[in-house]
DNA sequence: AATGCGGGGCC
DNA sequence: GGCCCAGCATT
């Protein structure tokens, strides 16, 4: 960077006019900062807003978290995916109010100790929230940077990553307001330095930028290509019993939707018709017959590694013994008490289909 | 060094 | 349908 104080003033000030009024920049403390960040990992800002507001009425401080039973916590960021932030959420809030008297840890380093803390989120409370000089660097500051220093290397690899954030503590480097430098970065990445079609020409920092200098914008990050996702067809029941109540499971809890509730579900093998896939799957996996399946809906979901086609089907209790295997938990539960528990997206889209058609067993 | 982990928005 | 997102933990 040739002039870096003229960049610093340059950014800030575009900052100043244009910064977005979030609700964790008002009175950003620790707590809210930590918990806005926690949330804002791979998320996007306007999906958070709502689940910000909400979690931080309920859980106004970090006691008020830390006594929260983990359901409750689950419960509250259903939807917000990638859940295991929400135990790490949970985790450290109990360890801030047992180890560490209620205070948060003061350095980059000690805030990293905090499980769900990283480089990025403990540099980002520590700058935004303490005022110390330290670079965040997340997938909006990368794209930034490679496009100022026109990186040709895949950003992906480590021995990128650690040029960017050396670059990153280049250009942070004497700021007098790191907490704004680097949000101003950050909003930089989301609404001009755009993955596609960034807005050069309302660019703060246009003349300080390589890439658009050589007209390779467009090309930056170089990021290597991922390969295709695989699609599964899966089955799924909602079974109920002479109560009419319906069964549950729990899902492990590490792993994919860790934690959360289903409708017990299988993997068809093969060309296994789904009928067929879900007897077998309430056999092995719950020890339970079932019968009269009728198919109620089709779901289809896409996760980060692959997409999957449930096909869902309605049915009763034939007869065995409830005996889960791969579930840590299940329980027969009343519909009007479903809603205390925490689903993944899929299962969301059956309930509320369930409850908007109405129930035909009863 | 590579992989697993959600869901929403955009094109 | 693929890409991207205020990344982290595990292996």
């Amino acid at each position: 960077m040739h002039d870096l104080a003229a960049f610093q003033t340059a950014l800030l000030s575009w900052f100043g006019a244009v910064s977005a009024a979030f609700p964790w920049r008002e009175s950003p403390s620790p707590y809210r900062v930590w918990l806005s960040e926690m949330m804002l990992q791979q998320t996007q800002v306007t999906t958070v807003i709502p689940y910000f507001t909400r979690f931080l009425e309920r859980y106004p401080n970090v006691q008020a978290l830390a006594a929260a039973p983990l359901d409750e916590v689950l419960k509250a960021w259903e939807g917000l995916g990638y859940y295991t932030r929400a135990r790490n959420l949970h985790r450290a809030a109990q360890m801030i109010s047992t180890q560490h008297g209620g205070n948060f840890p003061q350095t980059v380093e000690a805030l990293q100790t905090l499980p769900g803390v990283g480089r990025y989120t403990a540099s980002a409370v520590a700058s935004i929230a303490f005022g110390m000089r330290t670079a965040a660097l997340d997938g909006n500051v990368i794209r930034v940077l490679s496009r100022l220093y026109d990186v040709v290397e895949d950003v992906s690899l480590p021995a990128t990553q650690k040029r960017l954030w050396g670059l990153a503590e280049g250009l942070i480097k004497d700021s007098t307001r790191p907490g704004d430098h680097n949000q101003a970065m950050m909003e930089l990445g989301r609404e001009v330095c755009k993955p596609r079609k960034p807005d050069c020409l309302k660019c703060p920092v246009q003349s300080f930028c390589q890439a658009f200098q050589q007209g390779t914008q467009a090309a930056r990050p170089v990021k290597a290509l991922k390969p295709p996702t695989p699609h599964y067809h899966m089955a799924a029941g909602v079974i109920t019993n002479e109560q009419g109540q319906v069964l549950i499971a729990q899902r492990p809890l590490e792993g994919l939707l860790g934690g959360l509730w289903e409708f017990p579900a299988g993997r068809c093998e093969g060309s296994e018709p789904p009928e067929s896939c879900l007897e077998r799957t309430f056999r092995q996996r719950l020890g339970i017959r079932v019968e009269e399946l009728h198919h109620l809906l089709q779901v289809k979901h896409a996760f980060t590694h692959f997409r999957i086609t449930v096909q869902v089907f309605e049915g009763r209790l034939a007869g065995g013994s409830l005996n889960p295997q791969d579930y840590p938990a299940c329980q027969w539960v009343s519909w009007d008490q479903i809603g205390r528990f925490a689903f993944g997206k899929v299962d969301r889209k059956v309930i509320d289909h369930w409850q908007t058609r109405g129930n035909r067993l009863w």
